[in-house]
DNA sequence: TACGTTGCCACTCATTAATC
DNA sequence: GATTAATGAGTGGCAACGTA
């Protein structure tokens, strides 16, 4: 059916998702041991007959999503725990070109992911555009720290921790109130943009949120909280003050995976990643912005990149496969 | 001494419970 | 169902504290 179009993505696609985690224990004894699932050696799971013909009956004890998920065949278990569900590589490939644009894609899992998966790929790139963006960035943003959040991990499982430990998460939320009568008395918190792990920001339905962990007593909940994953959407292109409360790294069974387990994989990831969450604010609109980023770690992949000027022997950023 | 940071109090607002 | 009271959460502002 798409055999005779040339099909073009102007982002990279979303390769691989995390779906629940299982203890290695009752995954080896109830999924694997009772006979519901079988595993090829790259991960892919396969229901099994039984499964077919029982999902029903034993769904309060197996997962029916999960049953669902490998039907369709995009289900894939990593190290006996993980479940993630991964791009069916037909879709990029059964078309007669797919060209993706995309920014950094050094720092995307698409290379890697297709890589594993042998298929074949063409990189091209533009230095002149990208040592323009990169010019434009630098003069339009200002990166700042949060001195006393400097020390704090922000990492996914550093933030999902701290849950529960009241008085080492008033610190941020005092950090946060400091910010707020400080630098950025007289902003509209509707121009600001933070992100953090959703836990330690809100609690109850997304319809009406109640602050909590991070937030709470930070007089911070007006700003506009969203997913460190963002992208694509220009809701936020009115924002000129950002908080950045995260320190990416990629999930660890995905990047063994993927055979993308390193430092400069995962720094390219990360970069990447806050690029893209910076490029949500009003930068987009060519006007300035404020980029608070309290890790260090972070902060100097950021500034390393805003200062390092762009040549032709820099890693390739945009990709046509 | 100046300035940044933190804790406390009083106020507002939204929600829930109680009463008619 | 409408109104009122009680409760809880969030916020603004200020005073006290700590540090350079």
């Amino acid at each position: 059916m798409l055999s005779d179009y040339h099909i073009i993505i102007d982002e990279v696609p979303n390769v691989c998702e995390s779906i629940q985690n299982k203890h290695k224990r009752s995954l080896k004894e109830f999924y694997i041991g009772n006979g519901y699932i079988e595993v090829d050696e790259n991960g892919k799971v396969f229901a099994t007959e039984k499964w077919d013909r029982d999902h029903e009956a034993v769904s309060d004890t197996l997962d029916e999503k999960l049953y669902h998920f490998s039907k369709s065949g995009f289900l894939y278990l990593l190290d006996e725990t993980l479940f993630i569900w991964v791009l069916p590589t037909e879709l990029l490939t059964s078309c007669r070109s797919m060209t993706i644009l995309t920014f950094m894609s050094q720092g995307s899992l698409l290379l890697p992911f297709l890589e594993k998966f042998n298929v074949g790929v063409e990189i091209e790139r533009n230095t002149e555009e990208e040592e323009k963006f990169r010019c434009q960035a630098k003069e339009l943003i200002t990166v700042k720290t949060l001195p006393n959040l400097e020390r704090f991990n922000f990492t996914h499982t550093g933030q999902t921790k701290l849950e529960g430990k009241r008085a080492t998460e008033k610190k941020v939320a005092s950090a946060l109130k400091t910010l707020r009568y400080g630098e950025l008395r007289g902003i509209d918190l509707q121009d600001v943009i933070i992100t953090c792990t959703k836990s330690q920001w809100q609690k109850g339905n997304d319809d009406r949120p109640l602050s909590t962990g991070f937030s709470k007593g930070a007089r911070f909940f007006e700003a506009n909280w969203i997913p460190n994953t963002t992208r694509g959407t220009n809701d936020y292109a009115h924002c000129s003050h950002l908080v950045y409360l995260y320190d990416q790294y990629i999930n660890p069974y995905v990047g063994r995976w993927l055979g993308a387990a390193n430092r400069q994989m995962s720094d390219a990831y990360a970069l990447t990643e806050l690029i893209q969450w910076v490029w949500r604010s009003r930068i987009r609109r060519v006007e300035p912005i404020t980029l608070y980023i309290p890790s260090p770690r972070m902060r100097g992949l950021f500034e390393d990149w805003l200062n390092t000027p762009i040549t032709s022997t820099h890693p390739a950023v945009s990709i046509a496969a």
